[in-house]
DNA sequence: ACAGTATGGAGAT
DNA sequence: TCTCCCTACTGTG
């Protein structure tokens, strides 16, 4: 489930198992063996993300980049002496006397310099989860640009960590026509993208999955405000995604779907008028 | 059991 | 524009 709420969590998590102490670092896959033998026994500093990108700093100015991709995925075990059989194609095991992590899968996986690590932020657009987020950089791209604005959000130099999920939905919850040009978007539409991104987020990574619905969105924030988040999973439902030919939860129309630059959008051609 | 699909994006062509 | 990554879940038989 790689969206942004996915890394950031993963970054969190890793902070928690290793960050502070030497890691143990192989590939049982053997494609990142040379990677994997730059990073092993060295002292993890910290794990941190952009957009959709994982970025874990290690000693001797060595950074581990991770992107997850389509079906990349980190499994997660706490298991003492890093006894756990290897199963499956394991790109990079980290591993300490607590934990291992294993890697299958991922788009990018590399060991990468400072200046690397920079280069690659600096082709992102702002990241909703991050504190440093600048929303302006992303108004301007899209303010001047003729493409729609569904294909905007989802283009990670604009804006980072949104995915095909936070984008169909977020456009649904303001209604705003998926079409219509960045150029087109009014400025005080954008900000209540990002706001709403800002606050939707945050929960995608606490709860560990993409929430948008608007009871359930009530629910969590409630949670998080009594400080017992994480522990409850939700029913997993959105208002458009992965819905086509279902009525529309607003007005009862007929949800649509179209391959949008080789991704599906759904939308509801009713309700989604403004801009 | 098996086929189809996907919450991305890189690299080849 | 196509293929790969090669997981994990969904729907069909």
């Amino acid at each position: 489930m790689p969206e942004g709420h996915t890394t950031h969590a993963l970054a969190g998590r890793l902070d928690l198992a290793f960050a502070g102490s030497p890691v143990g670092a192989s590939s049982p896959q053997g494609k990142f063996a040379a990677g994997a033998a730059l990073l092993d026994g060295l002292t993890l500093v910290g794990a941190s993300a952009w957009g959709k990108h994982l970025f874990v700093e290690f000693e001797r100015e060595r950074w581990l980049n991770v992107h997850l991709g389509l079906i990349g995925k980190f499994s997660v075990m706490r298991m003492p002496d890093g006894q756990v059989p290897v199963e499956g194609q394991v790109r990079l095991r980290l591993r300490n006397d607590n934990w291992v992590w294993d890697l299958r899968g991922p788009t990018v996986c590399a060991v990468v310099t400072p200046e690397k690590v920079q280069q690659i932020q600096a082709l992102l657009g702002p990241d909703p989860l991050r504190q440093d987020a600048d929303p302006d950089l992303a108004l301007r791209r899209i303010s001047r640009s003729t493409r729609p604005i569904a294909e905007l959000l989802m283009d990670q130099s604009v804006l980072a960590g949104v995915g095909n999920v936070y984008r169909c939905e977020v456009l649904f919850r303001h209604r705003i026509d998926p079409f219509r040009l960045g150029r087109e978007i009014r400025p005080t539409t954008w900000w209540a993208i990002w706001d709403d991104l800002v606050a939707l987020m945050p929960l995608g990574v606490a709860f560990g999955q993409i929430l948008t619905m608007d009871d359930q969105v009530a629910d969590a924030v409630a949670e998080v405000a009594n400080g017992s988040a994480a522990a409850h999973t939700f029913e997993r439902r959105f208002y458009l995604y992965k819905r086509t030919g279902e009525p529309c939860h607003m007005c009862g129309s007929k949800i649509r779907t179209q391959l949008i630059a080789g991704r599906n959008l759904f939308w509801c051609g009713r309700c989604q008028r403004r801009r």
